[in-house]
DNA sequence: ATGGTTTTTACTGCGTC
DNA sequence: GACGCGGTAAAAACCAT
């Protein structure tokens, strides 16, 4: 298969691009010179005015707070660090000193130190309860470096994290890998945001094969009873659109299709990537913008083919039911 | 495993710049 | 002639049974 097919499209359009100031926070849109706004929601930086997307994720601003031992996490840590599920014990576990001296540096008296010692028991159960911990450590770590590198938000990793941390606690783990699971966490945290990322995608930034992390998956949804509503192939539209560079008003129009679509219940069964993929073409189509079947195709993952088919329907759908 | 459905691959013909 | 688009047939992938 060639590589070409998976290629991400860039958003570079002209090389008259100026270079763009990378220190200053305040940035203007490289199109209409408005100001350039942090969407977290969707981790894209997008323009006030004209609503251009300058960057999809990619690249995450977030400090690094993975720590792999105490030391670290000292170095690493800001202070007052916000308590959070992307660390394995939530960045609130107490040390409590070996040595039995008190603050001052005198010694304990033999009461004081058995209370010492009964207080280092318990805390060091409620720690590290088992090999758990080791293991959520790594995953959420893998958590961490996926959802980078798909542009997620933050709130989609906590929201992994959470899914990976209830699956251990539901014994889901054994006889799977936590790399499997792990992406089947991020890959229903995105999808439960609303801002999905297609298997493709999931794929391509996971150690893990497609088959291993579909079948996890599934497993996991169902194990946990999470909900989690078929994409709605909306939610593809922004990103594609932007990617092209299309206008508002062609994203507008590529929902519509989409809504008129729902209505009359031309889904079923058809996958939403190519729903969205092919709604967005139409759309440029309605708007006379230019793009081509292939350059969608290329952004979306999805072949031409199947933008020929669904665009059909879906213009066929618009004129079945014009004005209600 | 099987059969039905959807998506992809590969190829071909048509019109236009 | 290359490009964008449309169509088709056969293969592959997917899903429920």
């Amino acid at each position: 298969m060639s590589e070409n097919t998976r290629a991400r499209a860039r958003t570079t359009e002209s090389e008259t691009e100026q270079e763009q100031e990378h220190e200053s926070e305040q940035v203007d849109c490289p199109e209409c010179g408005g100001n350039l706004v942090m969407d977290d929601e969707h981790g894209e930086t997008v323009c006030d005015d004209c609503g251009l997307v300058v960057e999809e994720g990619e690249i995450d601003r977030g400090p690094e707070w993975r720590a792999f031992d105490a030391s670290e996490k000292d170095e690493k840590s800001r202070v007052g660090a916000p308590t959070t599920n992307m660390m394995h014990d939530k960045g609130l576990s107490t040390n409590i000193d070996w040595r039995d001296q008190d603050a001052y540096g005198n010694s304990l008296g033999s009461r004081q130190r058995q209370k010492m010692q009964r207080l280092r028991k318990w805390n060091e159960r409620f720690r590290t309860r088992d090999s758990k911990e080791r293991n959520l450590k790594q995953a959420l770590g893998e958590i961490d470096r996926m959802a980078s590198a798909l542009g997620l938000p933050e709130n989609v990793r906590e929201t992994a994290s959470v899914i990976y941390r209830r699956a251990l606690d539901e014994d889901l783990l054994p006889g799977r890998s936590i790399e499997g699971v792990a992406t089947a966490s991020v890959y229903a945290a995105a999808r439960q945001a609303g801002v999905p990322r297609s298997l493709d995608e999931i794929t391509d930034v996971s150690r893990v094969e497609k088959s291993e992390i579909a079948r996890t998956y599934r497993y996991v949804i169902r194990e946990l009873g999470l909900e989690v509503k078929p994409a709605d192939p909306e939610s593809y539209v922004p990103r594609f659109a932007s990617s092209l560079g299309l206008s508002d008003e062609a994203e507008h129009r590529a929902r519509q299709l989409l809504q008129n679509a729902k209505e009359q219940g031309v889904h079923s069964g058809k996958s939403p990537v190519g729903l969205a993929a092919a709604a967005v073409y139409a759309a440029a189509l309605l708007t006379n913008e230019k793009t081509t079947q292939a350059a969608v195709s290329e952004v979306a993952d999805i072949s031409e083919v199947t933008i020929r088919n669904r665009y059909h329907e879906l213009l066929e759908a618009e004129q079945d039911l014009p004005m209600a």
